[in-house]
DNA sequence: AAGGGTTGGTGGATTTTGTCAACTATACGT
DNA sequence: ACGTATAGTTGACAAAATCCACCAACCCTT
């Protein structure tokens, strides 16, 4: 039987959770859109730092790392591809699954992205010393 | 100048965030479909939690807080109200703002959900100790 | 090798959220 | 009384999420 104060921290951690990503997502469209020339979104620029991180890749592994939905997944790699942001070509393996790679333009994006991330995130975590800062993301590497 | 390092570990906090985000919402939204009848949905399920913890409030507190447009805002609340979760009166000393507070029903919403929550986010939280715990949410306290 | 179940990826349709700008009415300062 | 700021509302629209059916290639098992 929980008491009344695990319920009560239980949300307080989901509005926590929910405003910094907020906060965070905010930041980044913000001083990203001189960036995303063409308009890839914030959920473009994610998709890509992701692949980035993990290409050559099957998009199935994009869904269950990015944990949406595999049909807007595969939307969402389309409009990359005609934007010429991302290349894919069939795996040699399986007839099913097409990899993807990002081409260089893509490459280029993901690099100015990953500066205004490091520049905003790291504005936000100021109120942590280093260390904190350490624990956190092991914290969430845990779970 | 930020090393590769620096860049790396921002966008890996970001997706971390990101995940454990998306993992909070899919598992509260799927436990409390049941809960759900009138289908306030997602967004509307947060906004009587947080309205619960800062009643009676006007709009732009609730806006204020969860990071949201205010024109989300008034809409989402109207639907609440229409659906009988929160009720709303005009404020004595302000006359523009109306301040919002749960009814009885919203009230018996909030309850379940809390349950339904602490459930969920303890599940999560399961490979972290209590001390672990208490250190997340006070580093997201002061961020 | 043929069948049945599984998996990777697509497409359609719809709902939920988010964004932006214009607009009303009240409040506030001078 | 005047300009300006604030709370809330509305319209129009764009982005993101969700659900479901579907195809084709794979993997078993027999």
């Amino acid at each position: 039987m929980p008491d009344q104060d695990t319920l009560a921290s239980a949300t307080l951690l989901a509005h926590q959770m929910d405003r910094f990503t907020r906060r965070m997502e905010a930041g980044i469209h913000q001083r990203a859109e001189p960036v995303d020339v063409d308009r890839v979104g914030p959920l473009g620029g994610m998709a890509l730092l992701a692949l980035h991180e993990i290409e050559p890749a099957p998009i199935q592994s994009l869904v269950a790392m990015m944990r949406r939905d595999k049909s807007q997944m595969t939307r969402l790699i389309q409009m990359l591809e005609r934007k010429g942001y991302v290349e894919r070509h069939a795996c040699a393996t399986d007839g099913r699954v097409s990899l993807m790679r990002l081409s260089d333009k893509g490459r280029d994006f993901v690099g100015a992205m990953q500066a205004i991330m490091a520049d905003v995130i790291g504005d936000l975590l100021k109120p942590l010393d280093p260390q904190e800062r350490e624990q956190l993301t092991q914290m969430l590497q845990k779970i």
